[in-house]
DNA sequence: AACTATTTATAAGA
DNA sequence: TTCTTATAAATAGTT
Protein backbone atom coordinates (compact mmCIF):
# COMPACT_ATOMS: atom_id res chain seq x y z
CA UNK A 1 0.00 0.00 0.00
CA UNK A 2 2.03 2.82 -1.17
CA UNK A 3 3.64 4.03 -4.15
CA UNK A 4 4.74 0.52 -4.95
CA UNK A 5 3.71 -3.12 -3.95
CA UNK A 6 6.40 -4.71 -1.61
CA UNK A 7 7.14 -8.01 -0.98
CA UNK A 8 6.99 -8.89 2.70
CA UNK A 9 10.53 -9.70 3.57
CA UNK A 10 12.93 -8.22 5.60
CA UNK A 11 13.89 -5.00 4.49
CA UNK A 12 17.73 -5.11 4.01
CA UNK A 13 18.20 -1.60 3.83
CA UNK A 14 19.06 0.06 7.17
CA UNK A 15 17.35 3.33 7.39
CA UNK A 16 14.66 2.23 5.42
CA UNK A 17 14.17 -0.59 7.30
CA UNK A 18 13.55 2.34 10.49
CA UNK A 19 11.18 4.56 8.62
CA UNK A 20 9.05 2.18 7.90
CA UNK A 21 8.91 0.37 10.95
CA UNK A 22 8.29 3.44 13.03
CA UNK A 23 5.12 4.20 10.42
CA UNK A 24 3.94 0.98 10.58
CA UNK A 25 4.61 0.58 14.20
CA UNK A 26 2.50 3.47 14.71
CA UNK A 27 -0.07 1.68 12.61
CA UNK A 28 -0.09 -0.93 14.09
CA UNK A 29 -0.88 0.74 17.64
CA UNK A 30 -3.84 3.07 16.09
CA UNK A 31 -5.83 -0.28 14.97
CA UNK A 32 -4.89 -1.52 18.12
CA UNK A 33 -6.84 1.05 19.75
CA UNK A 34 -9.61 1.54 17.27
CA UNK A 35 -10.64 -2.34 17.66
CA UNK A 36 -10.18 -1.95 21.30
CA UNK A 37 -12.78 1.18 20.75
CA UNK A 38 -15.08 -0.16 17.81
CA UNK A 39 -15.15 -3.63 19.75
CA UNK A 40 -14.73 -3.12 23.39
CA UNK A 41 -11.67 -5.49 23.31
CA UNK A 42 -8.77 -5.38 25.30
CA UNK A 43 -5.98 -5.60 23.68
CA UNK A 44 -2.01 -5.83 24.44
CA UNK A 45 0.87 -4.87 21.90
CA UNK A 46 4.50 -4.80 22.59
CA UNK A 47 7.07 -4.42 20.27
CA UNK A 48 10.80 -4.74 20.15
CA UNK A 49 12.42 -2.55 17.35
CA UNK A 50 15.74 -4.66 15.97
CA UNK A 51 17.29 -1.40 17.36
CA UNK A 52 16.04 -2.75 21.05
CA UNK A 53 14.21 -0.27 21.64
CA UNK A 54 10.79 -0.91 22.74
CA UNK A 55 7.08 0.47 22.32
CA UNK A 56 4.18 -0.77 24.23
CA UNK A 57 0.22 -0.21 23.53
CA UNK A 58 -2.56 -1.15 26.33
CA UNK A 59 -5.97 -0.70 25.90
CA UNK A 60 -7.80 1.46 28.15
CA UNK A 61 -8.87 0.55 31.73
CA UNK A 62 -6.87 -2.46 31.72
CA UNK A 63 -3.15 -3.09 32.44
CA UNK A 64 -0.77 -5.33 31.36
CA UNK A 65 -0.84 -7.34 33.74
CA UNK A 66 -4.32 -7.62 33.94
CA UNK A 67 -3.96 -8.94 30.71
CA UNK A 68 -1.01 -11.79 31.27
CA UNK A 69 -2.89 -12.88 33.92
CA UNK A 70 -6.34 -13.37 31.99
CA UNK A 71 -3.78 -15.23 29.94
CA UNK A 72 -2.19 -16.70 32.09
CA UNK A 73 -5.92 -18.23 33.46
CA UNK A 74 -6.47 -18.76 29.58
CA UNK A 75 -3.99 -20.56 28.29
CA UNK A 76 -2.37 -22.33 31.11
CA UNK A 77 1.09 -21.59 30.44
CA UNK A 78 3.31 -20.63 32.89
CA UNK A 79 4.44 -16.25 32.65
CA UNK A 80 5.41 -16.54 35.61
CA UNK A 81 8.34 -17.95 37.38
CA UNK A 82 8.42 -20.50 40.34
CA UNK A 83 7.56 -17.86 43.22
CA UNK A 84 4.12 -16.67 41.60
CA UNK A 85 3.82 -20.54 40.73
CA UNK A 86 4.02 -21.10 44.51
CA UNK A 87 1.95 -17.59 45.60
CA UNK A 88 -0.54 -19.13 43.31
CA UNK A 89 -0.98 -22.57 44.76
CA UNK A 90 -0.75 -21.69 48.44
CA UNK A 91 -3.66 -19.20 47.35
CA UNK A 92 -5.58 -22.16 46.19
CA UNK A 93 -4.56 -24.06 49.36
CA UNK A 94 -5.65 -21.87 51.73
CA UNK A 95 -9.09 -20.97 49.85
CA UNK A 96 -9.88 -24.63 50.10
CA UNK A 97 -9.15 -24.62 54.07
CA UNK A 98 -11.19 -21.70 54.20
CA UNK A 99 -13.84 -22.91 52.16
CA UNK A 100 -14.18 -26.26 54.42
CA UNK A 101 -13.69 -24.60 57.62
CA UNK A 102 -16.60 -22.00 56.59
CA UNK A 103 -18.97 -25.83 56.12
CA UNK A 104 -18.25 -26.74 59.58
CA UNK A 105 -19.00 -23.34 60.81
CA UNK A 106 -22.27 -23.53 59.06
CA UNK A 107 -22.53 -27.35 60.10
CA UNK A 108 -21.49 -25.98 63.80
CA UNK A 109 -24.30 -23.05 63.54
CA UNK A 110 -26.82 -25.32 62.43
CA UNK A 111 -27.29 -23.29 59.11
CA UNK A 112 -26.64 -25.72 56.79
CA UNK A 113 -27.49 -29.31 57.67
CA UNK A 114 -29.74 -30.27 54.60
CA UNK A 115 -26.47 -31.05 52.98
CA UNK A 116 -25.45 -33.74 55.92
CA UNK A 117 -26.59 -37.19 55.80
CA UNK A 118 -26.81 -39.85 57.69
CA UNK A 119 -27.21 -40.41 61.25
CA UNK A 120 -23.60 -40.79 61.85
CA UNK A 121 -23.16 -37.43 60.45
CA UNK A 122 -25.45 -35.84 62.62
CA UNK A 123 -24.96 -37.74 65.44
CA UNK A 124 -20.91 -36.62 65.73
CA UNK A 125 -22.03 -33.18 64.91
CA UNK A 126 -24.28 -33.65 67.86
CA UNK A 127 -21.51 -34.51 70.13
CA UNK A 128 -19.30 -31.59 69.00
CA UNK A 129 -21.96 -29.70 69.84
CA UNK A 130 -22.57 -31.21 72.93
CA UNK A 131 -19.06 -30.93 74.06
CA UNK A 132 -18.57 -27.14 73.22
CA UNK A 133 -21.63 -26.52 74.90
CA UNK A 134 -20.08 -28.66 78.01
CA UNK A 135 -17.01 -26.55 78.41
CA UNK A 136 -18.57 -23.51 77.69
CA UNK A 137 -20.67 -24.40 80.76
CA UNK A 138 -17.49 -25.75 82.53
CA UNK A 139 -15.86 -22.36 82.28
CA UNK A 140 -19.05 -20.13 83.04
CA UNK A 141 -18.97 -22.67 86.37
CA UNK A 142 -15.72 -21.36 87.08
CA UNK A 143 -16.09 -17.57 86.76
CA UNK A 144 -19.13 -18.06 88.77
CA UNK A 145 -17.18 -19.48 91.27
CA UNK A 146 -13.89 -16.92 90.80
CA UNK A 147 -16.95 -14.05 91.36
CA UNK A 148 -17.88 -15.93 94.44
CA UNK A 149 -14.58 -16.28 95.79
CA UNK A 150 -13.91 -12.72 95.44
CA UNK A 151 -17.70 -11.59 96.81
CA UNK A 152 -16.31 -13.87 99.77
CA UNK A 153 -13.20 -12.53 100.24
CA UNK A 154 -14.64 -8.71 100.00
CA UNK A 155 -17.16 -9.94 102.75
CA UNK A 156 -14.53 -11.11 104.66
CA UNK A 157 -13.01 -7.76 104.20
CA UNK A 158 -16.05 -5.98 105.46
CA UNK A 159 -16.19 -7.95 108.03
CA UNK A 160 -13.01 -7.50 109.49
CA UNK A 161 -12.98 -3.67 108.66
CA UNK A 162 -16.66 -3.97 110.95
CA UNK A 163 -14.96 -5.60 113.64
CA UNK A 164 -12.04 -3.69 113.83
CA UNK A 165 -14.31 -0.49 114.13
CA UNK A 166 -16.84 -2.20 116.54
CA UNK A 167 -13.06 -2.58 118.63
CA UNK A 168 -12.39 0.79 118.25
CA UNK A 169 -16.30 1.80 119.56
CA UNK A 170 -15.92 -0.46 121.90
CA UNK A 171 -12.34 1.11 123.47
CA UNK A 172 -14.24 4.57 123.23
CA UNK A 173 -17.51 3.28 124.87
CA UNK A 174 -14.75 1.83 127.98
CA UNK A 175 -13.51 5.44 127.79
CA UNK A 176 -16.91 6.84 128.13
CA UNK A 177 -17.93 4.34 130.55
CA UNK A 178 -15.14 5.22 132.99
CA UNK A 179 -16.55 8.58 132.96
CA UNK A 180 -20.52 8.02 133.11
CA UNK A 181 -20.74 4.39 133.93
CA UNK A 182 -23.86 1.66 132.91
CA UNK A 183 -24.21 0.29 129.61
CA UNK A 184 -21.29 -1.25 128.63
CA UNK A 185 -22.89 -4.57 128.40
CA UNK A 186 -26.03 -3.56 126.64
CA UNK A 187 -23.48 -2.06 123.61
CA UNK A 188 -21.36 -4.54 123.25
CA UNK A 189 -23.97 -7.24 122.67
CA UNK A 190 -25.42 -5.13 120.38
CA UNK A 191 -22.31 -4.24 118.37
CA UNK A 192 -21.63 -8.36 118.54
CA UNK A 193 -25.02 -8.87 116.71
CA UNK A 194 -24.56 -6.25 114.03
CA UNK A 195 -21.48 -8.25 112.52
CA UNK A 196 -22.66 -11.58 112.90
CA UNK A 197 -26.27 -10.27 111.13
CA UNK A 198 -23.87 -9.31 108.06
CA UNK A 199 -22.37 -12.68 106.99
CA UNK A 200 -25.52 -14.75 105.87
CA UNK A 201 -26.78 -11.82 103.97
CA UNK A 202 -26.69 -11.72 100.35
CA UNK A 203 -23.77 -10.59 98.59
CA UNK A 204 -24.31 -6.90 97.17
CA UNK A 205 -21.71 -7.98 94.45
CA UNK A 206 -23.54 -10.68 92.61
CA UNK A 207 -25.97 -7.77 91.53
CA UNK A 208 -22.50 -7.55 88.95
CA UNK A 209 -22.81 -10.76 87.46
CA UNK A 210 -25.40 -10.41 85.26
CA UNK A 211 -26.60 -14.05 84.92
CA UNK A 212 -30.00 -14.38 82.65
CA UNK A 213 -32.32 -16.99 83.36
CA UNK A 214 -31.72 -18.53 79.92
CA UNK A 215 -29.27 -21.03 81.36
CA UNK A 216 -31.41 -23.09 83.10
CA UNK A 217 -28.47 -25.40 83.03
CA UNK A 218 -26.17 -23.38 85.56
CA UNK A 219 -28.56 -22.54 88.04
CA UNK A 220 -29.49 -26.46 88.29
CA UNK A 221 -25.86 -27.05 88.58
CA UNK A 222 -25.63 -24.84 91.81
CA UNK B 1 -11.51 2.04 4.70
CA UNK B 2 -15.09 0.54 3.36
CA UNK B 3 -18.10 1.67 1.69
CA UNK B 4 -18.96 4.20 4.28
CA UNK B 5 -16.65 6.13 6.83
CA UNK B 6 -17.18 5.48 10.74
CA UNK B 7 -16.39 7.40 14.08
CA UNK B 8 -14.36 5.39 16.33
CA UNK B 9 -16.49 4.61 18.96
CA UNK B 10 -18.39 1.23 20.12
CA UNK B 11 -20.25 -0.40 17.90
CA UNK B 12 -23.48 -0.95 19.94
CA UNK B 13 -25.49 -3.51 17.59
CA UNK B 14 -23.34 -6.31 19.02
CA UNK B 15 -23.59 -9.16 15.20
CA UNK B 16 -22.21 -6.12 13.37
CA UNK B 17 -19.30 -5.89 16.79
CA UNK B 18 -18.22 -9.22 16.71
CA UNK B 19 -18.35 -8.58 12.84
CA UNK B 20 -15.42 -5.79 12.86
CA UNK B 21 -14.36 -7.62 15.64
CA UNK B 22 -13.12 -10.24 13.51
CA UNK B 23 -12.37 -8.89 10.69
CA UNK B 24 -9.91 -6.24 12.18
CA UNK B 25 -8.10 -8.84 14.66
CA UNK B 26 -7.25 -10.81 11.61
CA UNK B 27 -5.70 -7.37 10.20
CA UNK B 28 -4.51 -6.51 13.33
CA UNK B 29 -2.06 -9.82 13.42
CA UNK B 30 -1.56 -9.68 10.02
CA UNK B 31 -0.36 -6.25 10.54
CA UNK B 32 1.62 -7.25 13.36
CA UNK B 33 3.57 -10.34 11.10
CA UNK B 34 4.13 -7.61 8.27
CA UNK B 35 6.29 -5.37 10.61
CA UNK B 36 8.17 -8.01 12.58
CA UNK B 37 9.26 -9.68 9.06
CA UNK B 38 9.40 -6.50 7.26
CA UNK B 39 11.64 -4.70 10.59
CA UNK B 40 12.75 -7.63 12.45
CA UNK B 41 11.07 -6.79 15.52
CA UNK B 42 9.63 -8.77 17.86
CA UNK B 43 5.99 -8.12 18.35
CA UNK B 44 3.46 -9.62 20.64
CA UNK B 45 0.07 -9.39 20.78
CA UNK B 46 -3.23 -10.54 23.04
CA UNK B 47 -6.51 -9.51 22.52
CA UNK B 48 -9.29 -9.89 24.32
CA UNK B 49 -13.08 -9.53 22.66
CA UNK B 50 -15.54 -8.47 24.89
CA UNK B 51 -17.14 -11.77 25.08
CA UNK B 52 -13.98 -13.42 27.01
CA UNK B 53 -12.28 -15.13 23.98
CA UNK B 54 -8.30 -14.44 23.67
CA UNK B 55 -6.75 -14.45 20.78
CA UNK B 56 -2.32 -13.54 20.52
CA UNK B 57 0.16 -13.12 18.16
CA UNK B 58 4.33 -13.97 18.96
CA UNK B 59 6.61 -13.09 16.50
CA UNK B 60 8.53 -16.06 14.95
CA UNK B 61 11.81 -17.42 17.47
CA UNK B 62 10.60 -15.11 20.03
CA UNK B 63 7.97 -16.43 23.07
CA UNK B 64 5.56 -14.00 25.02
CA UNK B 65 7.71 -14.75 28.09
CA UNK B 66 11.08 -14.02 26.50
CA UNK B 67 9.23 -10.47 25.54
CA UNK B 68 7.76 -9.98 29.10
CA UNK B 69 11.25 -11.00 30.35
CA UNK B 70 12.74 -8.14 28.14
CA UNK B 71 9.83 -5.73 28.92
CA UNK B 72 10.43 -6.68 32.56
CA UNK B 73 14.10 -5.27 32.23
CA UNK B 74 12.96 -2.25 30.03
CA UNK B 75 10.32 -1.21 32.44
CA UNK B 76 12.01 -1.83 35.42
CA UNK B 77 10.27 -4.08 37.84
CA UNK B 78 6.75 -3.30 37.31
CA UNK B 79 5.32 -6.39 35.57
CA UNK B 80 6.58 -8.88 38.58
CA UNK B 81 6.56 -7.45 41.51
CA UNK B 82 3.25 -5.48 40.99
CA UNK B 83 1.95 -9.84 40.21
CA UNK B 84 3.75 -10.29 43.42
CA UNK B 85 2.54 -7.90 45.98
CA UNK B 86 -1.12 -8.51 44.58
CA UNK B 87 -0.53 -12.14 45.15
CA UNK B 88 0.76 -11.71 49.00
CA UNK B 89 -1.85 -9.05 49.97
CA UNK B 90 -4.25 -11.56 48.54
CA UNK B 91 -2.90 -14.07 50.70
CA UNK B 92 -2.59 -12.09 53.75
CA UNK B 93 -6.04 -11.11 53.41
CA UNK B 94 -7.32 -14.44 53.28
CA UNK B 95 -5.15 -15.81 55.93
CA UNK B 96 -6.67 -13.38 57.87
CA UNK B 97 -10.01 -14.31 57.27
CA UNK B 98 -8.81 -17.82 57.71
CA UNK B 99 -7.51 -17.13 61.21
CA UNK B 100 -10.74 -15.20 62.54
CA UNK B 101 -12.72 -18.84 61.32
CA UNK B 102 -10.31 -21.01 63.33
CA UNK B 103 -10.86 -18.77 66.14
CA UNK B 104 -14.80 -18.78 66.02
CA UNK B 105 -14.64 -22.56 65.35
CA UNK B 106 -12.18 -23.29 68.55
CA UNK B 107 -14.73 -21.37 70.43
CA UNK B 108 -17.58 -23.42 68.86
CA UNK B 109 -15.66 -26.51 69.95
CA UNK B 110 -15.29 -25.24 73.40
CA UNK B 111 -11.33 -25.74 72.42
CA UNK B 112 -10.07 -22.02 73.28
CA UNK B 113 -12.66 -20.45 75.79
CA UNK B 114 -10.09 -19.21 78.04
CA UNK B 115 -9.77 -16.25 75.44
CA UNK B 116 -13.07 -15.35 75.80
CA UNK B 117 -13.76 -12.96 78.72
CA UNK B 118 -16.76 -11.66 80.49
CA UNK B 119 -20.53 -13.11 80.57
CA UNK B 120 -21.91 -11.50 77.77
CA UNK B 121 -19.29 -13.31 75.06
CA UNK B 122 -19.63 -16.57 76.90
CA UNK B 123 -23.67 -16.06 77.21
CA UNK B 124 -23.09 -15.10 73.51
CA UNK B 125 -21.48 -18.34 72.49
CA UNK B 126 -23.36 -20.74 74.23
CA UNK B 127 -26.89 -19.18 73.03
CA UNK B 128 -25.17 -19.80 69.47
CA UNK B 129 -23.88 -23.65 70.30
CA UNK B 130 -27.45 -24.07 71.59
CA UNK B 131 -28.99 -22.80 68.32
CA UNK B 132 -27.10 -25.06 65.92
CA UNK B 133 -27.51 -27.80 68.78
CA UNK B 134 -31.65 -27.56 68.24
CA UNK B 135 -31.28 -27.39 64.87
CA UNK B 136 -29.47 -30.85 64.39
CA UNK B 137 -32.29 -32.32 67.01
CA UNK B 138 -35.05 -30.71 64.69
CA UNK B 139 -33.21 -32.06 62.09
CA UNK B 140 -32.45 -35.77 63.54
CA UNK B 141 -36.12 -35.77 64.70
CA UNK B 142 -37.18 -35.44 61.12
CA UNK B 143 -34.87 -38.27 60.32
CA UNK B 144 -36.44 -40.65 63.13
CA UNK B 145 -39.57 -39.32 61.63
CA UNK B 146 -38.75 -40.56 58.08
CA UNK B 147 -37.08 -43.84 59.28
CA UNK B 148 -40.55 -44.64 61.17
CA UNK B 149 -42.79 -43.90 58.51
CA UNK B 150 -41.09 -45.91 56.56
CA UNK B 151 -41.04 -48.55 58.86
CA UNK B 152 -44.67 -48.57 59.10
CA UNK B 153 -45.28 -48.55 55.33
CA UNK B 154 -43.25 -52.10 55.11
CA UNK B 155 -45.11 -53.32 58.06
CA UNK B 156 -47.82 -52.43 56.22
CA UNK B 157 -47.15 -54.07 52.88
CA UNK B 158 -45.81 -57.21 55.40
CA UNK B 159 -49.30 -57.45 56.56
CA UNK B 160 -51.12 -57.82 54.07
CA UNK B 161 -48.66 -59.93 52.24
CA UNK B 162 -49.28 -62.16 55.54
CA UNK B 163 -52.36 -62.12 55.12
CA UNK B 164 -53.17 -62.84 51.66
CA UNK B 165 -51.19 -66.12 51.96
CA UNK B 166 -52.99 -66.27 55.17
CA UNK B 167 -56.45 -66.55 52.68
CA UNK B 168 -54.69 -68.97 50.00
CA UNK B 169 -53.87 -71.41 52.52
CA UNK B 170 -57.39 -71.09 54.07
CA UNK B 171 -58.17 -71.81 50.60
CA UNK B 172 -55.84 -74.95 50.54
CA UNK B 173 -57.37 -75.92 53.69
CA UNK B 174 -60.67 -75.79 52.75
CA UNK B 175 -59.96 -77.93 50.00
CA UNK B 176 -58.37 -80.44 51.86
CA UNK B 177 -60.99 -80.62 54.33
CA UNK B 178 -63.29 -81.62 51.72
CA UNK B 179 -61.26 -84.72 51.59
CA UNK B 180 -59.69 -85.21 55.20
CA UNK B 181 -62.59 -83.96 57.15
CA UNK B 182 -61.83 -82.85 60.59
CA UNK B 183 -59.60 -79.85 61.52
CA UNK B 184 -60.69 -77.22 59.57
CA UNK B 185 -61.76 -74.96 62.67
CA UNK B 186 -58.74 -75.38 64.74
CA UNK B 187 -56.90 -74.30 62.14
CA UNK B 188 -58.39 -71.45 61.11
CA UNK B 189 -58.53 -69.73 63.96
CA UNK B 190 -54.73 -70.76 64.39
CA UNK B 191 -53.70 -68.76 61.83
CA UNK B 192 -55.54 -65.34 62.68
CA UNK B 193 -54.02 -65.56 65.75
CA UNK B 194 -50.56 -65.50 64.16
CA UNK B 195 -51.44 -62.52 62.32
CA UNK B 196 -53.11 -60.29 64.77
CA UNK B 197 -49.78 -60.99 66.90
CA UNK B 198 -47.13 -59.99 64.59
CA UNK B 199 -48.64 -56.31 64.15
CA UNK B 200 -47.32 -55.39 67.84
CA UNK B 201 -44.13 -56.84 67.36
CA UNK B 202 -41.08 -54.49 67.65
CA UNK B 203 -39.86 -53.57 63.85
CA UNK B 204 -37.24 -55.06 62.50
CA UNK B 205 -36.49 -52.32 60.63
CA UNK B 206 -35.34 -50.13 63.81
CA UNK B 207 -32.48 -52.35 64.01
CA UNK B 208 -31.14 -50.39 60.64
CA UNK B 209 -31.62 -46.98 62.18
CA UNK B 210 -28.01 -47.39 64.90
CA UNK B 211 -29.43 -44.48 67.17
CA UNK B 212 -26.98 -44.24 70.24
CA UNK B 213 -27.58 -43.76 73.37
CA UNK B 214 -25.67 -40.83 73.75
CA UNK B 215 -28.36 -38.50 72.76
CA UNK B 216 -30.99 -38.31 75.79
CA UNK B 217 -33.00 -35.58 74.23
CA UNK B 218 -33.58 -37.74 71.24
CA UNK B 219 -35.30 -40.75 73.24
CA UNK B 220 -37.32 -37.96 75.59
CA UNK B 221 -38.96 -36.29 73.00
CA UNK B 222 -40.99 -39.53 71.43
C1' DA C 1 -18.48 -16.11 3.94
C1' DA C 2 -17.95 -13.36 -0.47
C1' DC C 3 -18.22 -8.88 -2.79
C1' DT C 4 -16.95 -4.14 -3.65
C1' DA C 5 -17.11 0.84 -3.04
C1' DT C 6 -14.64 3.46 -0.12
C1' DT C 7 -11.60 4.70 3.33
C1' DT C 8 -7.16 4.15 5.27
C1' DA C 9 -2.32 2.96 5.41
C1' DT C 10 1.88 3.54 3.62
C1' DA C 11 6.09 3.30 0.05
C1' DA C 12 8.61 6.26 -2.29
C1' DG C 13 10.06 10.67 -3.05
C1' DA C 14 11.13 15.28 -1.41
C1' DT D 1 11.87 13.12 10.96
C1' DT D 2 7.86 15.00 8.46
C1' DC D 3 5.01 16.06 4.34
C1' DT D 4 3.13 14.64 0.09
C1' DT D 5 0.87 11.68 -2.89
C1' DA D 6 0.14 7.71 -5.74
C1' DT D 7 -1.18 3.42 -4.82
C1' DA D 8 -1.81 -0.90 -2.12
C1' DA D 9 -4.47 -2.75 1.56
C1' DA D 10 -8.13 -2.91 4.76
C1' DT D 11 -12.66 -2.96 5.62
C1' DA D 12 -18.03 -1.25 6.21
C1' DG D 13 -22.02 -2.24 4.38
C1' DT D 14 -24.32 -5.33 1.49
C1' DT D 15 -25.69 -9.75 -0.45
Amino acid sequence: MGRGKIEIKRIENTSNRQVTYSKRRNGLIKKAKEISVLCDAHVSVVIFASTGKMHEYCSPSTTLVDILERYHKHSGKKLWDAKHENLSSEIERIKKENDSMQIELRHLRGEDITSLHGHKELMALEEALETGLASIRDREQMELFKAMKKNERMLEDENRRLQCMLHHQQGIDMEGEDMENGYQHHHHHHHHHQVREYQPQMPFAFHNLQIQPIQPNLQERF
